[in-house]
DNA sequence: TCCAGCAGCCGAAACGTTTGGGCACTCGAT
DNA sequence: ATCGAGTGCCCAAACGTTTCGGCTGCTGGA
């Protein structure tokens, strides 16, 4: 037995297919009867129909589908955020997401893209695992896209990314804010936006208050725990009177290692030092003791407006010029700051 | 300008459109000169054609398009491994996954189902968060449908899930050949099949060492690091000759708890206890000092061999008998586990 | 010379929709 | 009676494939 179709429902009615269409579909130019009306949608209701998508996408030129696509599906914890964000705002607007992830290899991803191009994807999320600079790849050129989590080299394409800055000046602020004057920032040593993007933001909390980072606050070690164990260890290894009592940390991972170091010492967090991270990873920051005060990245939101825009460039007739978005990291305080000490 | 036909290529190649299909498609039965072939092959190249899916779908009334249906994919930090070996398979058999993460209302569920059977998905992959026992959603009914991570109540459901005991049976072995003999089990307190089947796989190991699992070396508490933490304690707050030398966890959330409780005691891991998680947590298990040991859930695999054996279903005419298979769960050795003291 | 058989190719229908164009009525005004 | 303007509905083409059932024209055997 096939599903039902559209002449099933016209057969049971009585009237034409283009009749039932135009009812189901409630076309605004046509006058249709209330009585017509009720006796095409109770024959459908009867028959439990419902339209066959590839049909319809065949016909309409367009799928209703957008193609998700990223190098890290599996490997970010985040990533699922990002998708639940663009999956929501996909839904909101009856599409669907179909997820694609590539493998390092270049071709592979054009490839990959491509057929997501032969399924006729109305657009495309391109998400990047991490705050970067790319080019898009070659295979996106003349589909509308949205760039999640990074910017491009080349202008005209849509993106958005974190407010990096703003995060780690937020971290900092509430350090201050609980009276903090020694404020360390345990940085991560790649060359990546998000590393120069939090010092700024940090120098520029600091400046807020007329202070400044001084080069002995400021550590780089790979961006891990153990990385965040040996900055932490480097600025708290000294006398009281020259030891921070405030860490910023360059994420949460590196946070763990600090309260690491911060044992090895014993100091108490956040009795003696207080300290803070990026990245709100609910497995660590939660589990801490006590719970780790830190950043959110806005992987959700990134998710939605990224699909929201990218439909709205679907959406629209003549071509949209392209939009950059950077939305708001907010802090999320758990135990982890405290006033300093004496 | 719009996407290139088979008409293109037809009129290109100066051959009809069912011949450029068949040779395109390498049809089996028909005889087609390779002069015929090449020009139509040089005409497709020329032209950069690829099928369109949606028209091809819409005939062979396939759509090589397999859903991904679950709850989780944003919550869980496992759900990408998953997702990724599903995707594996799927593309290694040309298909693609869309997703769709149901919210908890059961009726938005069943909508979302039928939303991705309307799409003309050709089988459903419907995941569960954790490993439990559920009643499928009336929606899947009719559509090849395999359960991942969950086992159904109802017969006839084909069904992945992960080999609990084996698993905590290889912990437990582990501690048993450092030496230990005084082993604890740090439980979760919800009634869920990972939490007796682990149990069972812990009593069965000191079975087979002509050891049992005395009362007061097992407790249960909810399985976050806190629980952990009041479960390690409990067990490790006694005289030495009393004290458990080894203590599996749960998982791992629970081990970090276990860890810190230690310290709190001021034992040392794994001089003075040796600890075993469950999960695999890389954010965790590879942040802690020592690493943790642990036991890895098999999500990747699980994904590959739910869509393998969806496809294999979809792919043979008849019906084929549902399938069950339980996949094992390897030991992943870090550094929290070592000779118990003296 | 005829015809069967076959290699090589193609027309057209079908998959399930949407939609431009138009047909057959009715009704009120002339 | 005729006309014009609606109203209510439908035919058929189109979207881009696949595939059934042929149709040609050549070859070779009788």
């Amino acid at each position: 037995m096939g599903r039902t179709t559209l002449r099933d429902v016209a057969e049971l009615s009585g009237f034409s297919v283009t009749t039932v269409s135009y009812v189901l579909n409630d076309i605004p130019g046509k006058r249709i009867p209330d009585s017509t009306k009720e006796r095409v949608q109770a024959a459908a209701a009867q028959l439990a129909y419902t339209p066959n998508r590839l049909a319809q996408g065949l016909r309409r030129r367009r799928s209703d589908t957008i193609g998700f696509v990223g190098d890290h599906v599996a490997t970010s914890p985040h990533a699922g955020q990002s998708i639940q964000g663009a999956q929501d705002a996909a839904a909101a607007r009856g599409s669907i997401l179909v997820l694609m992830n590539t493998g390092a290899d270049e071709d592979l991803e054009n490839r990959e893209i491509r057929e997501l191009r032969d399924r006729q994807v109305d657009g495309i999320v391109y998400a990047a695992e991490y705050h970067r600079v790319l080019t898009p790849p070659a295979a996106l050129e003349g589909i509308p896209t949205v760039l999640l989590d990074a910017r491009s080299t080349e202008s005209g394409w849509s993106s958005v990314v974190p407010d990096e800055a703003g995060g780690a000046a937020a971290a900092v602020t509430e350090l201050l804010e609980h009276g903090h004057r020694r404020i360390a920032f345990v940085n991560n040593e790649d060359d990546i936006p998000a590393s120069s993007l939090r010092l700024d933001g940090v120098r520029q909390a600091l400046a807020a208050a007329d202070l400044a980072l001084a080069p002995d606050m400021l550590t780089q070690h790979p961006s891990e725990a153990r990385g965040g164990f040996l900055g932490a260890l480097t600025v708290l290894d000294r006398p009281a009177h020259e030891r921070p009592t405030g860490l910023f940390c360059f994420n949460d991972r590196m946070a763990l290692g600090a309260y690491q170091a911060a044992q090895e010492l014993g100091l108490r967090v956040p009795q003696d030092v207080s300290i803070v991270g990026f990245d709100n990873q609910e497995l660590i920051a939660a589990s801490l003791r006590p719970g780790l005060t830190t950043v959110a990245l806005p992987h959700y939101d990134m998710g939605r407006w990224a699909v929201d825009t990218l439909m709205d460039s679907i959406d629209s007739t003549r071509k949209e010029r392209p939009r950059y978005e950077t939305l708001p990291c907010p802090l999320v305080r758990r135990g982890s700051v405290a006033a300093p000490p004496g």
